[in-house]
DNA sequence: TTCGCCATCTGGATCGATTCAGTTAGCTCG
DNA sequence: CGAGCTAACTGAATCGATCCAGATGGCGAA
């Protein structure tokens, strides 16, 4: 005989001589009915096993699903396992929940011409950081809210840390003491993938990834500044911010012959830093002595090794629950910038 | 004036004149009406700007969302920036997408007496990690498929690797070569929080974990082949795995005098054995001379530091696809044991 | 010619709630 | 006493699709 169909809010009308005007209000609005009523509509409900208005129905009805989309760069290992996404998504969950909503996880590469399954009716996408040239936002509904995090997204609300200052500051720290050979780290530049070094050509204004381009900018700054030609300044690739991908590039630059290799490798995220100092180790270079490293996210792990990474610390806790409250409404959808702080570590006294 | 009210499958066949079955079939059912016909559907409503059936109220009449819930341990931080759970959400989301479902994350913390939003109307759960003595699966509705990773849930599928064998493995491995004080570290035992050493009272008939029950009875039949206590070989525990929970831990370990210190570590995880290494390392205690060490999981990090870490290597990914496919009725819903590799490395030749 | 069949298309009931515009009863107040 | 008001509850339309049980027409076979 199958499943004996679920108990609906009608059969619950039913059972109890109410309408199911007085069923819905005892569940969503209390103050509609008296509190005996509805002391005996969810005592009955409870009884005879009525788990509460169907979400299917009831997003249909009301228009709204209580689900927020939020879509990650790349895959999602890639995305996932990554210290930054995932205290960006904690900082997401954390006030979803608290609202009453839920998350649903996509990834770039399912923003195909039409969103799979129910992605298309989120209330709302949260989207990171994506390349704003591939158009990946085009399938998504238009009148629903969005914000951009570390990225921006044309007439629509982003979230961002202060990428450039923060690099100029750290870059600037750093070529304090003087730097022989001073190299950057540089996290996916363009859609087009590409790890190793890169040639003056690609450089800057192809920079596709905003917040690449934001920190590889404060870099040029301080290097312009200390007497270097930025232009000249090395600068290597990492496609995917993972130990993985980080590591076979760093592995090429620090076999490099001595008078070749960087003594200072400005990084553009702590997982770079920490893989290059793990390789670095392995190598029997000194960190600082031999090679100065330092780093961008502030990452938990980057504060218990030794040497301890010099670092920019950004709460992406914070970011993404400002994103959430944003998309929620609770705050005025509006760009913002957060500031990082400077964490002078022993990487790069 | 607000929004001009979205387009609907009605509108459009109003507009083309054909009835709202022909419409709807023109996008779900290509064989149910003529190429020229549903040709002249789909432009039109390029055209028009509809973006395809509505997915709430798809769900509601069909009764399926297209949406699978992963019920994740913990909060979202902890699980996420996880390898082992990254790999198994991007398994879980490969399969989805293939499909066309998406993928809506759940935490433990989130499952109160009535699901939040929209987790209610899921297709199906998968559900990783959660201690069977919290019953906090309560909450779900009792109808839908549900396949457990890593835990098992009285009467449903679910799926596991074979950690009992493997512990077992790689301990004997360990202990051929004579050990004069090894030492457990294991991950979360039971519900109630415990961080640093445990005493014997609080061992293996209390866990609650599973596969934290299931490494340690491995670990164990091995030490007792060789010898050893088991009830005597002293056994910290790490709340989470994370490098800033096992630090503090296994760098109190570390700081024990030499002649109360471990000579072998048997890690219930890489993370922990790579936390261990890192903190060995900046001790100036060697690996593998002063201190041996193994893990479980074999993530990529492992294998590029040196010393390699000698491990269990379990596919997480495919855990993650196995337990999509059942969920989707792909495959039969039965619970399997996936099987493991030892990989020996040099942290414990 | 007539019958049956198949391909193609249609009408309308239905999924399970929410919500708005009432209705009723009880109470207050001048 | 009766008008007016409010609290409490109801009936029915509605959200936007899916999908069953037909209707229609054209074509081939007997």
């Amino acid at each position: 005989m199958s499943t004996p169909r679920r108990m609906t809010l009608k059969d619950l009308a039913r059972e109890l001589g109410v309408s199911t005007a007085t069923i819905s209000n005892a569940f969503n609005r209390p103050d509609q009915l008296s509190p005996a009523l509805r002391e005996r509509i969810l005592g009955e409900a409870k009884r005879l096993g009525y788990r509460g208005p169907d979400a299917k129905a009831r997003s249909l009805r009301t228009g709204r699903s209580r689900i927020i989309a939020v879509v990650l760069a790349e895959s999602l290992t890639y995305s996932i396992n990554d210290a930054v996404a995932s205290e960006l998504l904690s900082g997401i969950a954390e006030v979803l929940d608290a609202h009453g909503h839920t998350l649903l996880l996509l990834s770039a590469r399912q923003m195909r011409s039409e969103l799979p399954g129910a992605a298309s009716m989120a209330d709302g996408y949260i989207v990171y950081g994506l390349m704003p040239s591939q158009d990946l936002l085009e399938p998504l509904p238009p009148q629903s809210p969005l914000v951009a995090v570390d990225f921006d997204v044309e007439g629509r609300p982003s979230i961002h840390v202060d990428d450039e200052p923060a690099c100029y500051a750290i870059a600037r720290h750093a070529l304090s003491r003087r730097a022989r050979r001073p190299a950057i780290i540089n996290l996916r530049l363009t859609a087009e993938p590409c790890n190793g070094p890169i040639g003056a050509d690609r450089r800057l204004l192809s920079a596709d990834q905003t917040i690449t381009r934001s920190r590889l900018s404060g870099f040029y700054r301080a290097l312009a500044e200390a007497g270097h030609d930025p232009a000249g300044v090395p600068m290597w690739n990492v496609e995917e911010n993972t130990f993985e991908v980080c590591a076979p590039v760093l592995e090429a630059l620090l076999d490099l012959p001595e008078d070749e290799r960087p003594d200072l490798l400005l990084c553009m995220s702590d997982r770079i830093a920490l893989t290059a100092l793990t390789l670095a180790e392995r190598r029997g270079l000194r960190v600082p002595e031999d090679l100065r490293l330092t780093g961008f996210d502030g990452i938990a792990e980057g504060q218990y090794r030794a040497p301890r990474l010099t670092t920019v610390r950004q709460d992406s806790v914070e970011k993404g629950r400002m994103a959430a409250r944003m998309i929620l409404g609770l705050i005025e959808p509006r760009s913002h910038t957060l500031t990082t702080d400077l964490w002078l570590g022993d990487s790069c006294p």
